[in-house]
DNA sequence: AAATATTTTTAGTCTTATCTAAATTTTATT
DNA sequence: AATAAAATTTAGATAAGACTAAAAATATTT
């Protein structure tokens, strides 16, 4: 049996190992679950009891195969979720995650898979992140950061990395959306803007939104 | 702030109470809860602090109108997420209870009420239950029980008052569903079992059957 | 290589929700 | 009305998950 808590912990260490490859310390867990570094040594200590983590006192977390797939799973139902309040509930990109933090923590085999039928097996959730399937397998696309198009090309946009509702609006504002067309037109070399051309209009984005951005090429 | 337990306990409460109407002994919540007397001791005490319920010692608990309040949005949850996983994510009747449990916990105003939206506005749920409206306001039917129907006349099957999976399996297996015409042919006074007439079969239900189905009149 | 700074762990508390055992109150029976 | 039985509450423990303060280990500077 493994707990909310715990589920939320393996998350965490899933995400801030770069999807479970890396090595990641206490501070750096204490941090994402806004907790103190004393409970987190806590925690894994349990997490490694448990099997979900490898574990050396003072060198770090890593998932183990185990913690890797409890991590999937969560990750597979917070992002189905948020693909169900979008499309069938009316929830706009910037409002699903709070509520998917909840939902993800639901234990139930065939509610997840009916869901996933239900919604006609998504492939990526509102943000373009990646669904797993039941196995744990991604679907991976070739994208591209907007800071690193090029000029002349046509990119269709494909996700984002912030995704923080003053990110998120500023977008919706803008008219940018997953699947809109973008086009560099001049990118400035002095503060790294970059102009860009939409469906009818052109606009200037600073580096910062050009850094969270996520493109794909259009053939 | 409500802890997932709280709502529970206010939940059987509710229940045991007819609806928050009568006093309900510590003992009761104990048994429907599946714990200790001293644990609902223990909890009853909380509640009253947080005036969820109203408490003399030894002499049971009542609901306060907040408790009321608390317990029947709880139940629009259950009842509504019901709803879904039968209209939408193919369950049966007999499987979403446990479920349900769990996803009425979820805290989020927007998400109950685009659901109940999204399914649209349902007004009973797939056991019979009248789901109660955004305020609290429930809808009622004129429904009677099996085993007090009258002879000859022509019923619709209208809810279960068992919501056990042994007891909906065995309405699934003598082709009764919520909706289901019901002709009553003979009453046997020697073991009060009922002579009914379904579509194109007739069958004898035994007493215990007869007392858990509910039926509304056919004009 | 010491000294200092940073990171991590341990020790000791706290809260919530549970339990067992014992004490108390209420109810039922003689 | 006294006694026995049943219901309820209290007392004292436990486990999970959090915290603060202090100790220990590791990393960085001098
Ligand atoms: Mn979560
Ligand atoms: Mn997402
Ligand atoms: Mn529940
Ligand atoms: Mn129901």
């Amino acid at each position: 049996m493994i707990t909310l808590t715990e589920e939320n912990y393996i998350k965490a260490i899933y995400h801030l190992g770069n999807n479970g490859e890396n090595i990641v310390n206490t501070n750096a867990i204490a941090e994402e679950m806004r907790t103190k570094a004393s409970s987190v040594s806590d925690m894994i200590k349990k997490l490694s009891e448990k099997n979900y983590v490898d574990y050396k006192k003072y060198q770090g977390v890593t998932l183990t195969a185990d913690g890797k797939f409890v991590a999937i799973n969560i990750i597979r139902k917070h992002r189905l979720w948020e693909v169900f309040l979008v499309e069938k509930l009316n929830f706009s990109w910037d409002e699903v995650h709070e509520v998917a933090e909840h939902l993800e923590h639901i234990k139930s085999e065939k509610l997840i898979n009916q869901l996933e039928a239900f919604l006609e097996f998504p492939k990526h959730d509102p943000h373009g992140d990646p669904i797993p399937d039941k196995e744990g397998n991604f679907h991976h696309i070739e994208k591209i950061v907007l800071s690193k198009a090029e000029i002349g090309t046509v990119y269709k946009c494909v996700g984002v990395d912030d995704t923080s509702t003053s990110f998120l609006k500023y977008l919706d504002s803008n008219k940018i959306a997953l699947g809109t067309l973008i086009t560099i037109i001049h990118k400035e070399p002095y503060d790294n803007s970059i102009k860009i051309r939409l469906d009818d209009t052109e606009i200037v984005v600073s580096q910062s939104v050009a850094k969270n951005l996520y493109l794909e090429m259009v053939n």
